[in-house]
DNA sequence: CTGAAAGCGCTTACAG
DNA sequence: CTGAAAGCGCTTACAG
């Protein structure tokens, strides 16, 4: 490792290296590496190959330090443990990919824990360009976040908040189509579970739920909600509220709590899709070899990734036309509604 | 936006400031800052109190570039799906816990995309001080990385090359108890599905479970192994002529196949634990809710992350005493192996 | 189109 | 213990 180390120190090609074995400026170099005006076309090539011939890469921190860009995005997502919440495990990597995509690198920063002194310089001084923000991970410091000198996108609805830029699934109108989709299914009592109503997003969701009911001149029953907190466990605890009021269908706010239900009815005999018909809402269950399969309201994860991305991006570069987008997601038909 | 950009160049106070402020020199003031000796107490924690007050935050583009340290490391990680790859997950989780309570940064890099130029530059240049590498990531340009000149720790164990340093979990002795287990709850005839045998841990897993089988005095049947690719399909896929062959016992290499057998036990009428016991690894489904809940033999992952980074870190540092790590998991007990 | 020069904000021998 | 100076490797006005 020692003589890894010390090959690293004398193998390296600089700037000037590239620049001398050209036969031009440091500038000049500079220029035509990355595709600045103000080369000759004969240089550049020049120049351009023999970097490549060199094997010559940029140091990212000098590059960092004059330019004041980085090229790496952070993403701040919750600390519950990604691996019990398939929507945030899905959103990092959904960035991830997005991000290659465009040269980016992605620093992950978890949420939850008050960030050490290091970390935190690299939230808001020079390592990253700018933050996406889960809107899972709102609340404690990460507020904060939003008010620093730092550009950042969130991803999601804030609960409060209307003055930051944001990427959201459509949650209303898309939830109120799930709803519909059990009426159409011939449910005649359907119940919700919702998440945390300090969210927005589950706000919306229940929103999309009366609204359905209202459309289709429907009377709304408050005794058919059921509150959750997003999480599996919390589904598998209010499904019971559920079928004792007799419902033949329910509309879960996510995924997770959709699994949870659906784990309650098979322990009671409750018969799925036979006895009540469930949708959910992420599409992080489907490849979970769940009986039936789960019917969803998919988010598009990819493309809001790549949105945020963008408008992070927008926002660096200084553009003043930054609107927060809405992305519609799809219903995706599964056995969970499926005719008895 | 803009303002908020603005307000960045002007309101950045840097070293110098502190230094004036303090009235010493910018290198009294460094050395003050990071705890260097060579400065009187009284200055130290005046400079210290300034800089507090100022709010400064070292611009880590320029102490990376000074010190040749960056105080961020990176994670190399399968490009599958976060979401249905439960291990990835709960690594990469670890890692970025582990990660922050030293203080360090973690970037992230999908595995399967050949990285773009500026990823490329990001792993071999500067940014990072060293590569955590998941061994699921291992192939393609991944395994390029090893012979970089930066520093590389592998989570897991190299299929083919031994001069790596790794921390990985012990396989086999730790796979021959859980079959052990099976014994031990009158299992008679205990089938395995293994992951893909080019994946060393794969082979240590179907070691340990013929190694339990010597070690009772057990035939080792050839017939009973099925062969999966440790995602969760493949355990639906080959669980099928396990049943056929009569086990009442199956030691499935990860969580993810066993999950997929216990699906395809439920579409059987194969009933778990009466007439088959199932041991999974990984201890990846335990906050699931499968009925009935797995035994399976659980990795400590915040160990392994914390053990992978200070390998690193001690890399990093020039040690030239590095030795890989090997951390023992636990079985623990569920439903699947409960006595009928 | 081209190059000399200044500067990004730190760290680190080196000489006091 | 302290400070002046050089240097990390780039980018970017600026003047030709």
């Amino acid at each position: 490792m020692d003589s890894q180390r010390g090959q690293q120190a004398s193998e390296r090609v600089t700037l000037d290296d590239v620049a001398r074995l050209s036969g031009v400026s440091r500038s000049a170099a500079s220029r035509a590496l990355n595709n600045r005006p103000g080369v000759r076309p004969d240089v550049r090539e020049r120049v351009n190959r023999i970097a490549d011939h060199l094997g010559f890469r940029p140091n990212r921190a000098a590059q960092n330090l004059a330019s004041g860009l980085s090229s790496v995005i952070g993403l701040v997502i919750p600390s519950s443990d990604l691996r019990v919440d398939p929507y945030g495990a899905a959103m990092t990597h959904a960035v991830g990919r997005a991000a290659i995509t465009r040269d980016l690198g992605v620093m992950l920063h978890l949420a939850h824990d008050e960030p050490g002194a290091t970390v935190h310089h690299i939230l808001s001084d020079g390592l990253i360009d700018g933050l996406l923000i889960s809107s899972v991970a709102v609340g404690s410091w990460v507020d904060g976040l939003f008010d620093s000198s730092i550009a950042t996108v969130l991803i999601g609805t804030h609960p409060t908040r209307t003055d930051v830029v944001s990427v959201d699934v459509e949650n209303r109108d898309a939830s109120a189509m799930a709803v519909t989709h059990l009426f159409e299914q011939g449910c005649e009592r359907v119940g919700c579970i919702v998440g945390p109503l300090d969210r927005a997003d589950a706000r919306a969701r229940l929103e999309g739920y009366r609204l359905a009911h209202e459309q289709a001149g429907r009377p709304y029953d408050p005794q058919l909600i059921a509150h959750g907190n997003f999480g599996r466990l919390s589904g598998v605890n209010v499904a019971g509220s559920l079928f004792e009021a007799g419902v033949d269908g329910i509309y879960s706010s996510n995924d997770e709590m959709a699994v949870g239900a659906m784990w309650a009815a098979a322990h009671r005999g409750v018969r799925i899709p036979d006895d009540v018909k469930i949708v959910g809402f992420d599409g992080t269950s489907i490849d979970e070899f769940i009986e039936p399969s789960l019917t969803s309201v998919v988010q598009p994860f990819d493309r809001i990734a790549s949105t945020a991305i963008d408008l992070l991006l927008a926002i660096v570069a200084g553009r003043a036309d930054v609107q927060s987008a809405t992305i519609v997601p799809e219903l995706v038909k599964g056995g969970s509604t499926a005719l008895a």
